[in-house]
DNA sequence: CCTCCTGATGAAAATGATTTTCAATAAGAA
DNA sequence: TTCTTATTGAAAATCATTTTCATCAGGAGG
């Protein structure tokens, strides 16, 4: 595993061993697959895309590991409209970005663009919020929703 | 029902109307509940409240009566993390507002403080991002996670 | 009021994503 | 290599939401 050509993976790798977890090959492909889309995939996607690195891999291993890189905050779970759910890489080449969501097609597009003021106007609010409601604030969500260029 | 003491549910029943569609005693149990509380109910939880009004509801007419209203722009569906969808009234007495989510208990809780601020970078926001990405937005989602003074 | 056309409804069955069960397997520490 | 136990795949179970279908009732027009 010296010569990894995904950057992050090894991190994981040490991430998942230290706590308490084992890196399989079925992890790898699951983390494999995050790492090389640019999508926002189903949990259904990433399994047809694991399947064709480790071929003998199931659909409830994606599930399991999902949910224990999510627990761990290595991967957001996201909401597009239709019921299935949506993963992403927490840690990616993309840095803190946000959503566009088509009604349409339930795509899913990235943005980063002005972040930084939003980001700025969200720790002010997380401050004020978490102290008039006694409220721990973790994380936050933002979402613009409408139709994308392709569906119009 | 010419002396409804609920706001807006003269106009709801004229929106019904007008988009070819009647008022039931059905509908108007789920509108009565959405209006009545404060909460973030579930559908099944409207679907309790409404047999209070209603005993012979069934539970297919709230989730066709949400969707309906939820297609009119009059309630607005919520993800809280569990897996059940919630829902509130878009036009109720509280403002536009927007969500504290616990992601202990999934307790919902509404906020308006400073939400001038934040619809103002939103709009701001919203305009920049629709000719950037050629993206219609209607609509926004901010929400903070974490977990509530009553988990804690 | 009475009729008629259709939208609306409830019960039951179907759906589909996600979770659980369980016996077999394989990390990886020693 | 051994041994403990986390992990796995397949199949069954969940469970919120949707669909089907026969029956019912809103309300426009008489
Ligand atoms: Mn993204
Ligand atoms: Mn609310
Ligand atoms: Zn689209
Ligand atoms: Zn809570």
């Amino acid at each position: 595993m010296k010569n990894c050509e995904c950057p992050g993976a090894e991190k994981l790798h040490g991430r998942f061993r230290g706590c308490g977890y084992r890196m399989t090959a079925g992890r790898e492909a699951v983390i494999k697959v995050l790492q090389e889309t640019q999508e926002h995939l189903s949990a259904d996607e990433i399994f047809s895309k694991a399947r064709v690195i480790n071929p003998d891999i199931g659909l409830t291993t994606i599930y399991r590991t999902l949910e224990k890189l999510s627990m761990m905050g290595e991967v957001h779970k996201l909401d597009s409209g239709d019921k299935r759910g949506r993963f992403e890489l927490a840690n990616s080449g993309k840095g803190h970005h946000h959503h566009l969501v088509c009604s349409r097609c339930n795509r899913i597009i990235d943005y980063d663009d002005f972040i930084d003021d939003e980001v700025r106007l969200l720790k002010e609010m997380e401050k004020k919020l978490s102290k008039k409601y006694n409220f721990a604030i973790s994380g936050h969500l933002i979402q613009f929703y409408g139709v994308c260029d392709k569906c119009k």
